[in-house]
DNA sequence: GTGAATTTAATGTCAGACAATTAAAGTCCC
DNA sequence: GGGACTTTAATTGTCTGACATTAAATTCAC
């Protein structure tokens, strides 16, 4: 594990990748300790500074974690899947807000995706499962939810149905592609005639992984995908017409 | 922005995730100068080398990056697709292999998400996107190939019939699934019959995708998956049978 | 033996300094 | 006046040395 002290830049980045390297490459394994910060000072020929920033970097990564104290020191975490799942969506939602990403292009992805675990989820979803899914129909028939609250449930429900597939892998690719979409969703409003359609579409869903019927499920998420590309176009159109008409009246 | 000074645990997380909350929320903005570092460790009450570290944590996720100089500092960096790629894959890769991850679990998630790509892929691949799925399966067929280069060749190829749905949101949520199963594939020896049998499948994936034939890609994702899945249960249930036999011979 | 006090080793934080880099301002020659 | 060169200022990158804080291990009194 050596680095190269004739490049003197970015000597953190260099001490983080080396280390990052070992982890990944299986040369420390999870909750090995590594060296003291004095120590790795002393290795790689750097001062704690400059070792400290590199371990706040891997930190950042959740690559290691740290422990004062006697026996404490860095050691190698073991990514666990919630921790996966976070970084996942602040990524996404990052790369989506960043990047002009459009609604259609994030929607027929996000719906893409989950229609791959439609089939899967049909046949292995537990009652818990379909519970959620119901708990969070019906808080969306409520009347008085906010825009947001009703989008917040939306994602619940999505992800009841992605989580229904009982694989873990899934859950976590998928929870980047549904989670990020909220920012985008918040942006639309919803009349109650919108949301009665898409609480009918949701009902739909519901009883086809009740009934275990997995091309009823991709299905229903087609024509909720539908549903919310036409809703998406109409209120974008009507707020392009709003913002023209300003224009012109300025003018 | 503020944080906690009654709290003394952990003063640069605190910064970086105040930070980080600013960039999120749009407070701050692509390309906007932060404060220099004299500056945030005035505006925080804490030194210089805190908010150092707490840069630093920043800059391991890609949400900032730093230049020297007199019109230096740290600026909100764009998150740009291929960077989102890197952490994608390292998360991904790491996942699966500190979790114990069942090579049956991250297949099924791989073909799932991989068939969700394929009717778009199908409808919209360019002759590039065919071309090099072409060039990957040649490059299979070659007989002094190595295992390793062989996974490596099957991931190119699959990238390329995932990056056909021309949609970058999608390409991005499948870069870690596919290269994170690497490592995993990485642990199978291939037979010349197993290659045989895997570049035949290839070469219907991509005459279904020349012909723009969904459902037959889809089919041919879906044999894949069963030749795959059987072919690592086979290779694993002979290891375990070596290895139970030098038990005994040991014992 | 058990519990409290002490020691110790590690991370967390600070202060001040210097080096390296880069762009802008200033200066000089033509 | 204009262009090439020099200086300067601002900023990050790094180092040194120190102290504070934490928590486990050890010691010691009882």
């Amino acid at each position: 594990m050596k680095i190269d002290p004739r490049n003197p830049a970015d000597l953190s980045a260099q001490i983080a990748s080396a280390i990052r390297d070992a982890i990944v490459g299986g040369r420390l394994i999870v909750d090995q300790r590594l060296p003291s910060e004095a120590e790795l000072a002393e290795q790689f020929e750097v001062s704690r500074p400059t070792v400290r920033e590199a371990l706040k970097r891997l930190a950042a990564q959740s690559l290691i974690r740290t422990q004062r104290g006697a026996t404490g020191g860095a050691f190698v975490n073991r990514l666990s899947f919630p921790e996966a799942y976070d970084q996942q969506i602040t990524t996404s939602t990052l790369l989506l807000s960043m990047n002009a990403v459009s609604f259609e292009t994030a929607c027929e992805a996000r719906y893409a995706l989950e229609r791959a675990c439609a089939p899967l989820s049909a046949e292995r979803r537990t009652a818990d499962h379909l519970a959620t899914m119901r708990a969070e129909i019906h808080r969306q028939a409520q009347p008085g939810l906010t825009d947001e609250a009703f989008c917040a449930s939306d994602v619940a429900f999505h992800r009841a149905l992605v989580d229904g597939a009982g694989n873990p892998v899934l859950s976590y690719q998928l929870a980047g592609a549904v989670e990020a979409m909220q920012p985008l969703m918040n942006m639309i409003t919803f009349t109650a005639r919108d949301r009665a359609r898409i609480v009918a579409l949701h009902q739909e869903i519901a009883d086809a992984a009740e009934a275990q019927d997995g091309a009823a499920v991709t299905a229903g998420l087609s024509a909720l995908e539908v549903e919310t590309q036409e809703l998406a176009q109409s209120v974008f159109a009507a707020r392009a017409a709003r913002l023209d008409a300003k224009a012109r009246l300025g003018s």
